[in-house]
DNA sequence: AGTGCTGGTCTCTTTTTGAGACCATCAAAG
DNA sequence: CTTTGATGGTCTCAAAAAGAGACCAGCACT
């Protein structure tokens, strides 16, 4: 009987009418996202939006990277296109990184998110704590 | 002799006067963002955004998800104060999540950097097909 | 000859994530 | 009356990612 397939198609449509065929799966905004979306990413982009920097002042100036990510983040950054990376054949060699057009247009969006987190984490600390409480 | 003292105070001054005094560690945004900054986080509260959803909802919306992720992922947002749960005595008892008005108050920023996602995808891949290339 | 600065890479350990089995309860189907 | 399915989870184990720290080459200064 077709009993079955008319529910299985009948059900498919629906979950597309009520998802308004919005498919969040191979979605390019989430590819876009997860670039700039990484733990040492944001802050980076925030440091390179003021100045460029040398690779040690970066070290220095985010304390707790590890060098590792940081050659890493840094080499996705360029590989996106919001991060230019710069040699100098001075002795010893020394590297600038600096944003590119594409980074200074992301960092205006990017930097309304560390406005909105740098106004509201009292709220966000307070919730955390009520939160916990609550479990206790 | 202080020689040395002398020259590692100056170094710490320098360093200081280089960054304006701006420490990265111990920075509440930081803390702030890595709630929203996690690789499910920003994708639920796009969700959540248009309207409240249960968990199954959720689940079948964001298909790549695995139902672990979606259970700790909803958690970490409640305790930010970024979403509400509320369970339904139904039977079997159903789970309904929501954005709470601080949910919403950081989404327009979030929204900014996802608008700018859309736009900018293009370009994104081809600083990455470039970048490719020119490795090979 | 020894020390330090440059920007990395390599290895090892710990943390985070993903895949999937399992669970109790109740409704409807067969 | 037994099977099947949906509900929203948790638990365990394997895989992937991140952190800690050693190591490296080249040159300057001492």
């Amino acid at each position: 009987m077709d009993g079955k397939i008319v529910n299985l198609k009948s059900k498919i449509e629906i979950y597309k009418a009520m998802t308004n065929g919005a498919n969040f799966a191979d979605c390019p905004v989430r590819d876009v996202m997860q670039g700039m979306n990484g733990k040492w990413s944001p802050l980076l982009v925030t440091a390179l939006a003021e100045k460029p920097y040398r690779f040690g002042e970066l070290r220095r100036l985010v304390p707790d990277i590890s060098q590792r990510m940081l050659t890493q983040t840094l080499h996705e950054l360029q590989r996106d296109g919001y991060v230019h990376r710069e040699v100098f054949p001075t002795k010893p060699p020394s590297v600038e990184y600096s944003l590119t057009d594409l980074g200074r247009s992301m960092f205006v969006p990017l930097y309304q998110l560390v406005q909105w987190a740098e106004l509201n984490h009292d709220a966000v600390r307070e919730a955390r704590a009520a939160f916990d409480a609550a479990q206790a």
